[in-house]
DNA sequence: TTTCGCCGTGGTAACGTTCCCACAGAGTTC
DNA sequence: GAACTCTGTGGGAACGTTACCACGGCGAAA
């Protein structure tokens, strides 16, 4: 179904096989107008005879278009990051547009390279969680972006698509308080980190709509890990503790840590302590009870990057802020106490 | 520190600046011998003013190398799959190659056109995951490629590299053996798996070699899934079992399944069914009691394939088959119940 | 002195497309 | 019947690079 030389065939090949001009086939691969019947016939059964593919090098040369797209996250390995590009893949893909795929793990010096690499290649935009604190100048990128995650949240003045941190702490907060835990304690994550800020705002926010005073939350805080999500929930367990007991936490692994440290303290989950996380990582469902979490749009936010990508490439530039919900995922680490409750919580995963 | 006019520079604008031809220019660029020192410096200083970056699609165009590598895995949010791009992707960022990542979902239809974008965008080589049974011709694949996984079995004569499971069964039965447990039962995956007969296999010359009957071994099947670990390990409960209780399973997701069943038969782990993983998957570590695996290098399965592009792209075609060994990770799902055990076993994470 | 080789450099032809202009012939309008 | 439009086609330039050849100048060998 092709030469056997090696070789790859071009358009002239096919045109010569076709008996008509370069000009021709590229009309018909183009799905242009005004072309005979039987030039169209001749050109389709040459490209099929030679097994013609098109040179996207010589595509994007001429025409200003690579028919690439990057994206630069901090670590494809990190499930919600790899949702992410999963969801920029699969739409790119229905442009015909490939994917070039970085992790920076969080290094500045990591994506600059990354960056240089993408200006090389030529791509046509590129999708950019971004890791530096400032560029030289985001006018001079060298192609259209978007920015992606929390970390975009930085420069003000660009299009960026994100998670919606406000809505998922209304979510978290309203299931809470239907089960029964009015007032929950929060764990939050670094001081350093963009979204603890917001994460706090909501909740604070959401206290006042309810006529809850935010100051009688309990609360602590510590690192995005196993680790630091034990230690706190040690550190909570401490303290006076009256009530429902609940715990908002600011993070699935941490939550999945916080259950450790319950277990390990002789209490049941959800039982005597029940736990609320957010991210939405796969182990979550794993985890005994299976943690109940609020999960991020992160295919969603891979797929919304990607079509204000090709947007902004089509047309003019947007500079606009897109948040996209999350959604509760139940499982089995929230208690129902509340007085509607029907008999007990059954711990499901 | 660049043009404002918006046309990026060329190599034709960094060689009138440096009042030099473009051959010069290209010389100092691609780092060749005899240049005079004046010429380097004058061509080093334009390309740091224009802020000049080659165009990779001219040079692809023209040279034959368009500085790109595809890979086609199952799905990039398979954390196994992420870690094997990933070590893809780091190895070949050393060369300064590029990675064109896509995922086929286990469906030959989304392979084909994934395959048939690589063809397109003229990638210098490919490592794929092979999903159709039959290629219409290996050799007519259009470019050099690397098969990787257990799914590059089926084909004879290719070069391709996957995970030893010879050797990570022997670990496993060592370490059975080692903590007291001779004739674990095994729980394997659907029969349709290439690796499932490699893997009874393995433990079935293990076993002669230890003068251990492998009939006597208990064997249950289930799906790759948390629920068919699960109703497996139901199965397993049922049946007449003796002794010092282990399970040796075939993958994790159905170890975690196990686990949990375990749990809800009111009995524990390890103290009462020991559990062994195999796949390394995070959740893994997040389970309670942490999960004792045998963990796939999936990372250096990618640097490795790299590699083996590479070579292949720059000199002949190899058709060897490389296995990478697999390494234990201890947690604490694997009790010692062996005459040297010290006391008791720790159920620590 | 002539010849040779080497060094450093410049010019030009590709690479495979797309874009644009030109042009032949058929049909339409006045 | 001349001028015009419309349809289908072909030819050539350009995109930015590298590979190759050519050439002048200089020092060394004959």
């Amino acid at each position: 179904m092709n030469n056997t030389t090696g070789r790859r065939a071009t358009i002239i090949d096919v045109a010569k096989r076709a008996g008509v001009s370069k000009s021709t086939v590229a009309r018909v691969l183009g799905g242009s107008a005004n072309i005979s019947e039987e030039a169209r016939d001749r050109v389709l059964k040459a490209v099929a005879v030679t097994g013609y593919e098109p040179n996207q090098l010589a595509v994007g040369m001429r025409s200003g278009r690579s028919g690439l797209l990057g994206i630069v996250i901090p670590d494809i390995t990190n499930p919600f990051w790899a949702e992410v590009a999963r969801g920029a893949q699969d739409r790119a893909a229905k442009d015909d547009i490939s994917l070039l795929i970085f992790s920076s793990d969080w290094d500045a010096h990591k994506e600059a390279t990354h960056l240089r690499a993408l200006r090389r290649a030529r791509v046509d935009g590129a999708i950019i969680n971004p890791v530096a604190d400032n560029f030289d100048d985001l006018d001079r990128f060298g192609m259209p972006f978007v920015f992606i995650g929390s970390s975009a949240e930085r420069f003000p003045d660009t299009l960026s698509v994100g998670s919606d941190i406000a809505q998922a702490v209304r979510l978290g907060m309203d299931i809470l308080v239907e089960r029964g835990h009015p007032a929950p304690a929060l764990m939050l994550g670094p001081r350093s980190r963009l979204a603890r800020a917001r994460f706090l705002r909501s909740v604070h926010e959401h206290c006042i709509a309810r006529d809850v005073d935010p100051e009688v939350l309990l609360v602590e805080e510590s690192d995005y890990t196993v680790e630091g999500g034990r230690s706190a929930m040690v550190r909570l367990l401490a303290k006076q503790w009256r009530g429902n007991r609940a715990v908002f936490v600011a993070n699935d692994l941490m939550a999945l840590g916080a259950m450790i440290a319950v277990r390990e303290a002789g209490l049941r989950c959800p039982e005597d302590i029940s736990i609320l996380g957010f991210d939405g990582i796969p182990a979550g469902a794993f985890s005994w009870p299976g943690l109940t979490t609020i999960e991020k749009p992160g295919r969603q936010i891979g797929i919304r990057a990607v079509e204000c990508l090709i947007d902004q490439i089509a047309g003019g530039r947007q500079r606009e802020r897109i948040y996209l919900p999350c959604r509760l995922v139940e499982r089995g680490s929230l208690a129902d106490v509340s007085a509607s409750a029907p008999v007990r919580v059954a711990a499901g995963r």
